[in-house]
DNA sequence: GTCTATAAGTCGATAGAC
DNA sequence: GTCTATCGACTTATAGAC
């Protein structure tokens, strides 16, 4: 286990920051050199190429998210999970000029090879397949309430949450979210 | 009540199409260029700055959904007037690659100057708008059931549409949008 | 209106010295 | 590892001839 660069994991970090914020076409290597100080050949040392620098990216933002999305636990009740989870999406609004990485890259799709793509469809997989099983036991538990399959109204849902972030961001408000999860709370 | 110039309408629509297609950030001058058949520097002659037709870009976008989105008419009953938006924003997918030029440019915005940024916050005021007096409706006549303020849940729902279109193309699927019309359909 | 020519800058990327 | 120097291509935009 050797320890990996301070200087990498800056130029990652704050590529996860700026494709957050402006997307793919919207960053350049110039911006990394200012953010990190050091020159753009010496990011290339690092990230041979923009695309190799993205797909990392993609790779730690999504390990984070997920990770996060995990640590939340088997034990609570679904609409305590599903709280949480939209608590997690608020912070990727950051100071309210980030969107989720994978939405922006998913805006993006048309200009990234297909390495990218097939990460960012297996962030939104692991995604639905999350609340997909939320939902299932939010109805089981009576507390959340859905139509139709299970699986259909997560893909729904987390398209709700992605693109909440985005209109959040828009108009400068972080209140939107919230309307998200009340869409699937069941009525009592 | 002059006739447009051809040319400039040619330029527009292509502007409209690659915005669609590749963001603000992904499309050039040169592109249009080759689309349409002009130089690079003829196109300035009708949009002096990529701004200038960027914000034309959404003018035009806007008004041509808008009035597809009125023309659905009042005398519909809800759901069916649901039915035909979901069609309507399954036209935005056209080929399979395009998605809508507001959604589009939402996660461009912090790349945008300021009145493009009200003309997008327009359009997705009309469409909430427009949504939150549908779903109000739906719930008189019984066949659209929502959670808490019918202006809350049409925001929920338009979210919801634009990540959808976001996923589809991501997927290379049109299966998507339905997920969400079911969201919000009454159980009988 | 459309062109040529050009400006002034940015882009990702590479070679090679240190 | 980081630098300087450089490449070739691309970007938006303007000046001025036709």
């Amino acid at each position: 286990m050797n320890t990996p660069s301070p200087v990498r994991s800056q130029i990652l970090d704050h590529a996860v920051t700026l494709i957050m914020l402006r997307g793919y076409n919207g960053f350049s290597y110039r911006d990394l050199s200012n953010l990190v100080g050091i020159k753009t050949a010496s990011i290339h040392y690092y990230f041979p190429s923009k695309d190799d620098l993205v797909l990392e990216a993609v790779s730690s933002y999504s390990d984070e998210v997920l990770s996060s999305m995990n640590a939340i636990g088997d034990t609570l009740p679904a609409d305590a999970k599903l709280s949480k989870y939209t608590k997690l999406f608020g912070k990727t609004l950051g100071d309210g000029d980030q969107i989720c990485l994978c939405g922006m890259l998913a805006a993006d799709i048309e200009s990234l090879p297909d390495d990218i793509r097939q990460a960012v469809q297996a962030f939104f997989k692991a995604n639905e397949r999350w609340l997909t099983k939320v939902l299932i036991q939010g109805v089981e538990e009576g507390t959340l309430a859905i139509n139709g399959k299970p699986e259909n109204a997560a893909r729904a849902l987390f398209a709700a949450y992605q693109g909440s972030v985005l209109a959040s961001r828009l108009f400068k408000t972080k209140a939107r979210l919230e309307d998200v999860e009340t869409t699937v709370k069941a009525v009592r």
